[in-house]
DNA sequence: TATTTCAATATGTTATATCCTTAATACTAA
DNA sequence: TTAGTATTAAGGATATAACATATTGAAATA
């Protein structure tokens, strides 16, 4: 979800198995729920590789996305603290600050909360899970996108503020097309990614 | 999905393998595999067994079946070839007829056919999967449910009817929302289960 | 020089033995 | 009789080796 792991990759069992000092069984199970997952997938010679992004696929986790991820928001509008509110504000600020120095780990990893402080505030458990296979597999492209629209300096904050603003109103349909318009953003900035 | 293996059922690796006449490792494999797809649960002790349904585990998954079934259901409307839209139609008289001789293996087949022709129909792969996840889960509770609403001598069958009808008339609105009545009436049967 | 073939290597899968945790059972003491 | 403890059994996890398949690379041939 950091986005080391660059697609086509080839993630080998026994140099991972070295790396992490175990056997070749924890990291075929680790491995293999990833695939389940389909953050990973197994290619036809049975080798795991980071799975290719291809436009089908990406508009499709896109439509996917607005529909539970805006579910998740309608459920979460009035369900969520204050406090929690207060947070999702901070980490904006968080997130500006870390694309000013280029700290796309701390930028990726604030987004990422950001987004679930709201998601699991709906508090619906098996829906935050499926989300988060989402965010998996999107991952290994989001850091690329994300490099590639700071340096054209647009700014990915604006859906973030929307958003922010509508559940301070407890308005649960803007929260639903605020999301929409962010994630239309995100799938902006990927769309403009060569996929290899 | 079936329905035979029962809720709360524990399964252990090695009766599995000598039924199958294999080792512990691809058993192991194939229940990590259901495991990850929310069929199958490890309980704290590591074992691993048919999950309980719970009321709101069941509402959840309700919610989520009808935002992505409904959406599989608005993509498939206009692309679904009129010869899928008959073997539709003709898997209802199937289940009608599963359902006077009590032959619920047929009716689940007929019915997970009649739902993903149509789901199918909206090409859209990663979609599909996660909807067959869904079912999944709720596959175990299923049965008991179509077997408890045949002896009421409720018709499951007028949601369907009205899913093919909508189908007719390229009505994606009416599709989802006849959509949404069926599932609102399997909610309402398995809702009347008790949950072990 | 290009292509084919064959051996060597890489890699995931399966089988088996062992390990470790957890659950069940029996036994002792209050 | 009951509570606590120790022992045994059950069961999944891990390590290792054997296995099967696929890829690679080099040598031989056209």
């Amino acid at each position: 979800m950091g986005g080391h792991v660059v697609p086509g990759q080839k993630l080998p069992l026994r140099p991972l198995a070295e790396e992490f000092n175990t056997s070749l069984m924890p990291v075929r199970d680790a491995l293999n729920r990833l695939v389940a997952d389909g953050a990973l997938e197994l290619s036809s010679s049975r080798t795991i590789r980071v799975p290719l992004m291809s436009d089908e696929r990406l508009v499709e986790l896109h439509e996917i996305r607005c529909a539970l991820e805006g579910l998740a928001g309608m459920f979460a509008t009035p369900a969520i603290s204050v406090s929690s509110i207060d947070r999702m504000q901070a980490l904006i600020d968080d997130m500006a600050a870390a694309l000013e120095q280029y700290d796309y780990d701390n930028y990726i990893g604030n987004h990422y909360s950001f987004h679930f402080t709201l998601y699991g505030a709906a508090v619906r458990p098996n829906l935050l899970t499926m989300i988060d296979g989402l965010w998996l597999q999107i991952g290994p492209y989001f850091r690329q996108a994300v490099e590639r629209a700071n340096t054209a300096k647009s700014d990915p904050n604006v859906g973030h503020r929307r958003i922010v603003a509508a559940l301070r109103a407890r308005d649960a349909d803007e929260v639903q097309a605020s999301l929409e318009f962010d994630l239309m953003a995100a799938i902006e900035m990927l769309n403009e990614g060569v996929w290899p």
